[in-house]
DNA sequence: TCGACATACCCCCCAAAGGGGGTTTTGAAA
DNA sequence: TTTCAAAACCCCCTTTGGGGGGTATGTCGA
């Protein structure tokens, strides 16, 4: 029997989810948390076989405690389940070391699936993440760290100047980081380039 | 018993909560629809007591539906199911005729209790929904008809005399709408306002 | 060792945005 | 009929942004 942990902030989904994987005879619900505060504590007190991971918990960026996860406890297994299905967020998710990835738009068969996949050491992406991947791989950008930094700068509205002082940068230089951003998204302009950075969760 | 439908792409969702308010005895799922097409499609079968209907649905967007929902089923009772905490974006469902607004976090009790109530005609908004259209009503902004249309314009990249070809004004009117929407939502340039814009759904 | 890439820097020039101050018309509510 | 807000308009002036060119590092892997 796999003892799967979940943590997720919509109640509802947490309640149906439980009654379905503990019927399904695959696995057992042991725990559930509703942020990531709780999520930790619960591990502490024992490791379940898989954690069935949201990534908009209301107190932190699934990608992160996804990340930090993975650091303390190296052998946990991570399922992420949720309704993004951006290419950045998969890809982040997996680079910091999910097991797979879920949306909660597949039936729950495919979740088992995933849930038996993931707990036998596997990688396991459900067939939309999968065909996205395989669609997006060549075409989408992958911006730097430096340029994401500044990326975030942008749109929390700071002008260059201001950008220049608080990373200790040229003005010239962060006017350099502007334009190359404007040419790799294919923004005409400030507005639409901080509309793609929100769009595709770049940020 | 009350006859429920549930409008919702996430899947698993909809099988628990299909399940948990079967097993309740208050009320039962007649239907389920995984998008706007689908459900519209269905109500022309016959209509339930309670629509519970999910606002972020691929081929739609909720509001839009619930609005055209209740134009031409003036009679139904639509039950707001999601997870935006958004005052617009509840102001907005109330207006288009939503009977209720549930956020996905609260637990099964509290929704059908909300089920029950708007079942028997009664307006219901979880408490967590509640509290937040007490504590916004006098410190929100909300924007007019123009300022709206100037705004999405604006987020989609468009430069002032562009704006005011598209939609025949002078360029220093919509220089004017601008300023003024930078003020409205406080912010300090372009940049800010396109976040400010996105992240309050106000578009 | 060669190229690719990230990082950081610089110039000119003009268009766009933003801060400040205004006015008029219109239509609906008080 | 006054009052009020939305909608549309206008000018001056400064800062910021964006297009076009560049250059010089250092690292890393082929």
């Amino acid at each position: 029997m796999i003892r799967v942990m979940i943590a997720d902030d919509h109640k509802i989904l947490t309640e149906g989810l439980s009654k379905l994987i503990n019927e399904s005879g695959l696995a057992v619900v042991s725990a559930v948390a509703y942020n990531a505060r709780e999520c930790r504590s619960l591990l502490a007190f024992g490791l379940p076989d898989v954690l069935l991971l949201d990534i908009n918990l209301p107190d932190a960026d699934g990608t992160e405690l996804c990340k930090e996860l993975k650091t303390i406890y190296p052998q946990l297994k991570i399922l992420a389940l949720t309704s993004y299905d951006e290419y950045t967020i998969i890809r982040q998710m997996l680079e910091n070391g999910a097991s797979g990835y879920i949306l909660k738009s597949v039936m729950s068969e495919e979740m088992l699936e995933g849930i038996e996949a993931v707990a036998a050491g596997e990688i396991f992406l459900c067939r939309e993440v999968d065909r996205l991947m395989k669609s997006q791989t060549e075409s989408t950008v992958w911006l730097t760290n430096r340029e994401r930094e500044l990326l975030k700068l942008v749109v929390e509205g700071y002008t260059n100047p201001e950008i220049a002082r608080k990373i200790f940068l040229s003005p010239e230089t962060v006017k350099g980081y502007r334009k190359n951003l404007l040419l790799k998204l294919g923004a005409k302009n400030t507005a639409a380039l901080v509309k793609i950075a929100l769009e595709q969760k770049l940020i």
